[in-house]
DNA sequence: CAGGTGATGTTGGCAGTGTCAACATAAAGG
DNA sequence: CCTTTATGTTGACACTGCCAACATCACCTG
């Protein structure tokens, strides 16, 4: 045991979500520990309640953090750029394939069971990635249309699509040929909106 | 103790499947345990154990046996009646409701994590649920058309659709005033299938 | 620069869990 | 009637989340 074994971590929180996330994505949620997380990163097995009350709040924290990296990959496929053309079918790619990328965190985010809504920094999120959606078909629709409601009932929609497609998608439910799922989104989104 | 306590219980299967089903429902899946079910029941620890190899098995047949409840309900939503006239409406309506009446049992179906798919009783069950969605848009899109692909598209985004509101509806993502919403499907459906 | 104070990490322990091995009971069938 | 077999019980093990008491160390104030 050198002296340089730090006694204190340093990072340790940061450490924790890190390893965490990384972990419910190998592994499964369900088979996530506290204390195999503490042993992988070398403190003990207590170490992670000096950053987070229980393991709930933990998973709170996973989640948030989830939101926050969906709402910053929506928010970069806002951005004016190349396929500035169809818009509303670039954020659907890019929210497919967040949840694609991260099947596990993703399922956490949406579980309720229930982390998620309870925390302010997951409603915060998660209304800024809603707010990419809100736009998005905004635009699409602003030629004149009907009633707020109604509008709210097309974004809402449009949600349910994309978020039930994530989920068959990730949940392994779709025959393996249909690569072309995202396509036939936007071809949906089209002819609903006309 | 009386001489009546019978040493062996008799159904105790399906006093188990019963059990879990109404515990995951009225405490949530994560909470669910073996030995308090068993306790419940009036039986020891391990007596589980003679019907399920461990607890993924129970909750394994617990989700075949959704997808059995499933697919009753669908079938039933198909039969002719009074409401003929919309049947993918009525379907949806039908799928949405029992989302909505078992959630628990619904996520639990669609966890991967994960029960579900391994399962024989899962596929064929859950293979009846889907025949009855894919003869219903069969029947609505026959009018000639497309391609076998652009058809098989058409009912998976159907399913994503409605799948994606049930999942927003349980999880409570929803604004409260949106009792429209499988009102909106119905809309959503029909201006995709123009 | 001394010393105390608060944040961070450790040790030991408790109650509860899934699961296995060994044993007990009782119903069924030759 | 007696054995077989399905079913249920007991005891134990390794593991979990979590709490209380204690250790270490960085930092601030005198």
């Amino acid at each position: 045991m050198t002296k340089t074994d730090h006694y204190h971590h340093g990072a340790l929180r940061e450490a924790l979500l890190d390893s965490a996330m990384r972990a419910i994505e190998s592994d499964g949620l369900e088979r996530l520990s506290l204390r195999d997380l503490a042993g992988t990163i070398g403190v003990s097995k207590t170490a992670p309640y000096r950053h987070f009350a229980s393991k709930r709040a933990l998973l709170e924290a996973i989640a948030a953090e989830g939101f926050r990296l969906l709402a910053a990959d929506l928010e970069r496929s806002e951005e004016p750029g190349p396929g500035t053309a169809d818009r509303l079918g670039t954020i659907a790619r890019s929210y497919i394939d967040f949840a694609r990328s991260r099947p596990a965190l993703y399922r956490l985010m949406f579980s309720k069971l229930g982390y998620s809504l309870e925390s302010e920094a997951c409603r915060l999120n998660s209304g800024r990635a809603f707010g990419v959606l809100v736009r998005a078909v905004d635009a699409r629709m602003s030629t004149g249309w009907r009633s707020v409601e109604n509008q709210e009932a097309v974004i809402l929609s449009v949600w349910a699509l994309v978020h039930g497609w994530a989920g068959l998608l990730i949940d392994g439910l779709l025959p393996r040929q249909i690569p072309a799922a995202e396509e036939r989104w936007a071809e949906m989104v089209q002819a609903f909106l006309s």
